[in-house]
DNA sequence: CAGTCGCATTGATATCTGTCAATATGTTTG
DNA sequence: CAAACATATTGACAGATATCAATGCGACTG
């Protein structure tokens, strides 16, 4: 483990990047409903109930959690399944281990 | 560990708020700074200057730290020291070990 | 005890973010 | 292909946040 004073500036900035997206209530519970899927997937459209928003918002913090490379998304006929990105799954239960009592 | 829909309101809020201190370039270089410190502390003093920021700013973020349950402030004589608390210190790095590439 | 020094607080401002209504896009189905 | 449906995108807005200059407040020091 380097010092971040000595990463490169993009590095940091995804480090930061990845926390900004768990920083957010509503990303988090999408994150832990989608990890702890039965089949490892969640379908988008079972979301806006699941945490109450609105469709738009929640598609928000989905395209937020792709973005910083947490989450997969798959267009699947008419639904999109959302799941955790095969490379982050041991990061996230450490973050997740480590930051949820 | 259990779902964080089914954590109460106020862990969840708190695994946020620890997560919102981190994700921020300013802080996480801040706390770096003093969780490798050769002491374990680090005087307030030398932060402005070593994040590049004015003192008002190093003090606000500090204090974010603070409140998040991170970081410990002492008051020594005339100066200000800062160390990662004790019961954080496993957790921070497990956190920083996994979003740090 | 008056001055200086270190840090926190306040106030102001610009930017970022979460939210939803309205709308667009793409897919399935009749 | 037209209608219906699932999700994304856009636009608007309120609230949060990062930043610094100015100021306040203790604590040392001469």
């Amino acid at each position: 483990m380097r010092f971040i004073e000595q990463l490169p500036e993009t590095s940091a900035r995804e480090a930061v990047a990845r926390l900004a997206a768990l920083a957010d209530p509503i990303r988090l519970r999408l994150l832990l409903m989608i990890r702890h899927a039965p089949t490892g997937e969640i379908c988008a459209c079972d979301l806006p109930d699941a945490v109450g928003r609105a469709q738009p918002t929640v598609s928000h913090h989905l395209a937020v959690l792709v973005r910083a490379g947490l989450v997969v998304r798959e267009q699947r006929g008419k639904w999109a399944w959302f799941s955790v990105a095969e490379d982050e799954a041991k990061s996230l239960d450490a973050i997740i281990g480590a930051v949820v009592r």
